[in-house]
DNA sequence: CTCACTGCAAAGAATTTGCACTGAA
DNA sequence: TTCAGTGCAAATTCTTTGCAGTGAG
């Protein structure tokens, strides 16, 4: 429970709503949109509002708790983060996201880049996508 | 020209309106929004239509002679693709986009990444931000 | 001459804001 | 008790669709 614990550090309150989002989130295991967030949430916690969430889960990407993920279709969902920079695999099949760290190879592609155009690199936005082991085996 | 024949090839018209598109996008050198292709293509052609703007990235973005960007905080541009699967650098001070290849050290991470997760990768997304060489004289 | 393409208006999504009420601390 | 947080309604964007007129081939 110590996301509670952040956000009271932070200076915010533990709410319902915020509870029931990080909960839904966390059963889920997929990226969600906010509003399959609320039709989730809506079980948990009859009042909850679509505007709650918006708010929420600004809140949450802000403190590193949940992250955003984009499709290339320009559609984005949310998913539960660990710690430290890491990057998601998202199945094509099944949407199930995996995280994965950075590795020395992230670092080298970076340096390469860095060498080749000249540019200082301080941020970068990778994601993958494929299919996932259980989505493999029913081909 | 070569992209006014790939259009035709594809059984497409060349018509002002997606030369414009065009013009705008291969001048700008950053990516550009929709409503900012809008503006500068007005310059050019009087009656050019947002509308006709999103229906021209569409087709654009499909035969690959254009790319969409994306930003963290979900926004996303336009900008003109170079042949073959690349990746973008963007500068976050002027807005510069500079394409870059993909080199073994991608398919070494995907490997990894493979090995890691048990997925079997079949498409990225990978851009960088940072600042270009430009913007790193005037620090 | 034809039909793909265009612009406009209007519909639909996605997201944000204003405001009075509610509940966590 | 107090003010951050909430829900609702309405305002903003952002993007897509329907349709009649226009122009590329």
């Amino acid at each position: 429970m110590e996301w509670e614990q952040l956000l009271a550090q932070a200076g915010f309150r533990v709410t319902t709503s915020r509870r029931v989002v990080m909960q839904v989130l966390q059963t889920a295991g997929v990226p969600l949109e906010p509003h399959e967030i609320l039709e989730r949430g809506r079980c948990l916690h009859r009042s909850l509002g679509l505007v709650t969430i918006y708010r929420t889960l600004a809140l949450l990407t802000a403190l590193d708790l949940v992250r955003r993920v984009h499709r290339q279709d320009g559609c984005h969902g949310y998913v539960i983060a660990s710690p430290g920079h890491r990057h998601h695999i998202i199945c094509r099949q099944c949407g199930q996201a995996t995280e994965f760290p950075g590795g020395d190879d992230i670092h080298a592609l970076i340096e390469r880049v860095e060498n080749e155009t000249g540019y200082r690199v301080d941020d970068h936005l990778l994601q993958l996508a494929g299919l996932c082991p259980a989505c493999r085996e029913l081909r």
